[in-house]
DNA sequence: CTTGATGGTGAACGATTGTTCAGTTATGGG
DNA sequence: CCCATAACTGAACAATCGTTCACCATCAAG
């Protein structure tokens, strides 16, 4: 059979280049990426990449990177699990933090936790909570609710007397709305960054 | 002086084509885009989105979008704070989850936590640990460590006998290396979602 | 109301784009 | 070793790209 050209070895070069110069490279630019002399190379992998699900055409012929492209990290298993071996490495899944926590970008929030009032459910001081805007809560979930003009992070909870908002810490009691509550968004991640 | 335009609203529209396609639009697109019928309009609005930061154009001349273009979400204060008034809320910085967490992308994995040991920590079952593999772990960092064999999640500590890895739940009890210790990586980060 | 600057139209330009074709090179299976 | 075939070179192509020009429309300040 005729040579064989490693795929992994190109897509890391692509993903350099998308990282670096945040947009798809040109084929010509590709020459230099992807080391080859012709644009009929570049046309010939990226027709491989396209199949291999890396890249997208569009109807009118455009390229655009998929997430399996501009992913930034790869998805494992358990912690159990550990690491794969090197030469697996290239078949794991990559994914976008960003297309795995928000679904609505436009209504989509970042809130930086101050109180201790949601430590019992991982909720630290500090931490970001994901909040969409607008969204209409169900029992149990976390919101972000503005009671009689303080705005906080709690549990929703409803029971013969109506609405409560129940922390996740037994030092805090719960609320009881008394003039007013406005549900600003529902909770739909937590975010924590180590410095 | 002259009419103004509003920037904002192409803004907008550019997020959603971007959001839709994954690239930017060509100067024809953008015709459809922000509604114009000249591309010498496009080419005044690609020079302002340049000067506000929107976009990047390298040495060539290619275009760019920025983070505060492609960002997904909106980056407020403290919960406290609340959300900001509709007239304020294009002013908020955009960012993007995987600019915020991920330093180095070719090194970043991410695990899901099984156990509870690290509960204290704020980090439950089900979370998401964003590892930096083979970085060198400062004492007080978690770690992901594969201890005599078997994978585990703790804080990496040291004492006058040597290394320690430390739970973060009163159930468990520290781990001491007998025969190997092997740092995987260092816990950069922690994602949560909510379903 | 006038004026000046900004936003926009319409059309033309050379440059760059991706595609295509004929031909060459390299390599793994028989 | 040889051969079939995928990978690649080099060059030409029309299509599309972003830039630029002259000109018109609009609107706030004086």
């Amino acid at each position: 059979m005729p040579r064989t050209l490693s795929l992994n070895a190109k897509i890391q070069q692509l993903r350099q280049f998308l990282r670096q110069e945040r947009r798809l490279p040109s084929y010509r630019e590709m020459l230099d990426v992807f080391d080859y002399r012709s644009t009929n190379a570049v046309s010939g992998l990226v027709r491989k990449l396209v199949e291999h699900g890396y890249l997208l055409r569009d109807d009118a012929g455009h390229l655009a990177p998929t997430s399996k492209l501009s992913g930034t990290v790869k998805l494992l298993g358990l912690v159990q699990a550990g690491f794969p071996a090197p030469a697996e490495e290239d078949e794991v899944d990559v994914v976008s933090l960003d297309d795995y926590l928000i679904r609505r970008p436009e209504a989509s929030f970042l809130l930086t936790v101050n109180g201790d009032s949601m430590i019992d459910a991982g909720i630290q001081p500090g931490d970001l909570v994901l909040v969409e805007k607008g969204a209409t809560p169900r029992i149990g979930q976390i919101v972000v609710a503005q009671v009689d003009g303080e705005w906080t992070l709690k549990y929703y909870a409803k029971d013969s007397a109506g609405v409560r908002l129940d922390p996740a810490n037994r030092n805090y009691r719960f609320i009881r709305p008394r003039q007013s509550l406005h549900i600003g968004g529902v909770v739909r991640g937590v975010v924590r960054k180590y410095d």
